[in-house]
DNA sequence: TAGCGCGAAACGCGTTACTG
DNA sequence: CAGTAACGCGTTTCGCGCTA
């Protein structure tokens, strides 16, 4: 016998309208929406039958959910053609200029944080615990990294020469972002502006790898 | 009859606002 | 400043109508 019943893959008009909802809601809000903003949204009068759509959706792949936050939801598979996204928290403020005194002792104060999809990064530096700093200053502007940028690192103790990287330095309490030379008698921190003098630590001095570069968020200003 | 699609309402829990 | 009321939100339960 013929039927019109859905079959149970595939997706009613109303799983399409939740998605489709979601979807807008976050460009809008730059979060998901919660259960009972979607049941209005999409005529549907009951928070339970909301749940038990998001419940079919996550099933077949296309939204993942997380019970233990509210709005707990993110949409996966075709409707992000980057792929998966990963969430950065951005840790505070870097220098790229001059060296200057952070507020706290651990060196970052915690802000917010950026989603970069996975598929832009460089696939060995996936899953790590990357962390994002937003970076001050113009002395690594040849080096494509400007004022208001976001640098994305990777936690490291060491780094070999050239590598751009987050510094600490003790004795000073300053971080700065540099590229990073080891010499017999120190360190240099080489600006990529040559306006910019390098940064010359000698050996009593003691410097402290926080991260190094591996991803550049560049900031496009179009107001002006 | 069993299972699905759906709705109403109660419930639980964390956060925010108010108040003495 | 503690106590509590109000709110936002997700979850659970119950029940109704339909159909295979």
């Amino acid at each position: 016998m013929m039927m019109m019943v859905r079959k149970s893959k595939g997706l009613g008009e109303r799983h399409q309208k939740i998605l489709e909802f979601i979807e807008s809601y976050q460009r809008e809000y730059q979060h998901p929406p919660s259960i009972r903003e979607i049941g209005e949204h999409c005529k549907i009068s009951s928070t339970s039958v909301v749940n038990y759509y998001l419940d079919q959706l996550e099933k077949e792949g296309l939204l993942e959910r997380d019970r233990k936050i509210s709005r707990g939801m993110r949409l996966v598979g075709n409707n992000n053609p980057l792929g998966d996204l990963l969430r950065v928290p951005v840790l505070g403020v870097i220098q790229a200029g001059e060296p200057i005194l952070v507020p706290d002792e651990a060196g970052f104060t915690p802000e917010d944080s950026v989603e970069i999809a996975t598929s832009l990064m460089p696939s060995k530096e996936k899953g790590k615990d990357l962390f994002a700093l937003k970076v001050q200053g113009e002395s690594m502007i040849d080096a494509m990294v400007n004022d208001g940028d976001i640098v994305i690192l990777k936690p490291v103790q060491d780094a070999r020469n050239g590598e751009m990287v987050a510094v600490w330095l003790n004795e000073r309490s300053e971080t700065t972002l540099k590229y990073y030379y080891k010499e017999k008698d120190g360190y240099r921190l080489q600006p990529a502006n040559p306006q910019f003098k390098p940064i010359l630590i000698k050996k009593n001095e003691s410097l402290q790898i926080k991260g190094k570069v591996v991803m550049v968020i560049r900031k496009v200003d179009r107001y002006n």
